[in-house]
DNA sequence: GGGTTGACCTGTG
DNA sequence: ACACAGGCCAACC
């Protein structure tokens, strides 16, 4: 046994959780690691992403961060590349950035139901 | 084995 | 909109 979770397992979970996300909607790394089991741990997810490589089959470009950004420098190869991505499956950028509102995949149908913020 | 970096987040001003 | 601080932790040198 070692006397600490083992990176890959983590990985896995945080992998597994990504490639949940729908085609066509984003998600951001603080929740993924939320859903993954590893609240505030956004970094975790970002680290395991850029571990990824390009051999496997999840869908790394649906996970920005919590503005609503690509969190890659614009213009950069990598940005390009997710951008391209996303506009491809009709995400859409607004000044560089998404509406989370609109594309974000994280409230469940229960929790947009029982939203407090309006009374319709 | 310690300091720095990084595909991060939230709060505060 | 911008800057700063605290949290969090694997990868890297």
């Amino acid at each position: 046994m070692t006397h600490r979770a083992v990176p890959a397992d983590i990985a896995e979970r945080i992998y597994k959780i990504v490639a949940a996300i729908p085609r066509g909607s984003v998600s951001t790394y603080g929740w993924v690691a939320e859903r993954a089991g590893f609240p505030r741990h956004a970094r975790l997810v970002g680290h395991a992403l850029r571990v990824l490589g390009s051999n496997r089959k999840v869908p790394w470009h649906r996970v920005i961060n919590a503005q609503g950004r690509i969190s890659f420098p614009r213009g950069s190869a990598p940005y390009t590349k997710q951008r391209r991505r996303l506009e491809e499956e009709g995400v859409r950028f607004v000044r560089g950035r998404i509406d989370l509102k609109r594309f974000g995949w994280r409230l469940t149908l229960d929790e947009l139901i029982w939203k407090p913020d309006q009374s319709g």
